[in-house]
DNA sequence: GTCTATATCTCGATAGAC
DNA sequence: GTCTATCGAGATATAGAC
């Protein structure tokens, strides 16, 4: 098989290639991966045909074999991208109280955009870029499967109700959370800069990062025994 | 005066460009403002000097007059926007309570940053990309200036030691503070998409948004009256 | 300082042998 | 399916007249 017209499903999620053997492996997914890490490190423009080949270990016109053009590779990497995005909503419920719904969210969200972070820096682009591709996604998505993040939103409507939590805007609190677990991978040189533990040993600062996000949103800066709103 | 080794400080900050009159006016100035515009839409691969010279209402050629080389203007273009990155935190110091500090913070960084969007977008790309040239202002800056961020997060330090607000890692809350500030301008079509005020009322978006972050940063989620950490 | 014309180069895409 | 060789479009950069 070789050109689609549907996006490719069969291609690895973080295939992890051996580069010396398993020469004649599946062509098109270590195309499919390259593409995905090179487009999202130097964005649409930026990136090189030449390359993805390198990096995928193939010759250019190969690269035409599988998918016509660089547009239509990168339309197939960007359906891809989007399908992770929505995803990062999915989190595990949970029926208990709501700061364990949210904890679960905040450890959620920034492990997969932690595992994901070509398809943070992809999405951040093309809404840069205003991008009427994903105008176009975003729009078909909406419509066919409603806001992904309307879950969390219904939670917070409840949790507000039953008087666990104070009243506030549903929608601008999960823009806070979103942003509090996404920005810092979209601006890592910056933090990393900063912020020394984020450079000297990531994952550690990634797991307090966590731990700091989900206490200051619930509990707030304000000590508890003083003042009272 | 033609090709400049240092950075154009003369040009105008966001001049109103009357596109019929002022016909021979500062010529580079205009060329530094459309190159501002079009590098911060399109990137700096993405960008065309056509384009460029278009909104600047010149002629290709004189782009390399004023500026030898495309590289050479978008260098001068990446100091003027990391200036204006820098001076984002240069907010009005408060010397009163610190819930008065952060929400002057808050308030000044979302208008600095919403009056200069080109900005924010510039320095994720250069971020996301790995940009060596920021790599090199950023280590420029600190070892000169100090973390811009410094003052922010002494005044967090102060008001921990005065007992107003509770013990939190002042680099992870500067954090969280910036994020929540500036993420939804590098993402405003998927977050006008999830939030009908963002497209139907941008700037009465903007001003709810400023109380939103103040109020949960501050007093958080947790319904005061009921648990105690 | 500003224009017209043109050189040069990079990259995406194709043709065709194997 | 994969390679070698090459074409052609489009963008940057320069030369030189005015």
């Amino acid at each position: 098989m070789k050109i689609q017209d549907t996006p490719p499903q069969s291609v690895s999620d973080e295939a992890p290639v051996e580069d010396g053997v398993a020469a004649e492996a599946d062509t098109e997914a270590r195309i499919f991966d390259a593409a995905l890490s090179v487009f999202a490190r130097k964005g649409r423009d930026g990136a090189r045909l030449q390359e993805i080949a390198d990096e995928a270990g193939i010759h250019r016109p190969l690269l035409h074999y599988y998918f016509r053009s660089k547009q239509q590779l990168y339309e197939a990497v960007a359906r891809r991208m989007f399908e992770q995005f929505m995803s990062t909503f999915d989190a595990p419920p949970g029926d208990g109280a709501f700061s364990d719904t949210l904890k679960a969210f905040i450890d959620h969200y920034v492990d997969t955009v932690n595992s994901h972070q070509h398809m943070a820096n992809w999405l951040v682009a093309e809404n840069m870029a205003g991008s009427p591709l994903l105008g176009q996604m975003l729009a078909e998505a909406f419509q066919t499967e409603g806001s992904p993040q309307r879950a969390m939103e219904q939670s917070i409507e409840r949790a507000i109700q039953t008087g666990e939590i104070r009243p506030v805007d549903a929608k601008q609190f999960m823009l806070t959370v979103v942003s509090a677990c996404v920005f810092f991978f979209v601006a890592l040189p910056t933090v990393k800069m900063m912020n020394p533990l984020a450079r000297e040993d990531f994952e550690a600062f990634v797991e307090l990062r966590k731990e700091h996000v989900f206490e200051v949103l619930y509990f707030g800066l304000a000590s508890r025994e003083v003042d009272n709103a």
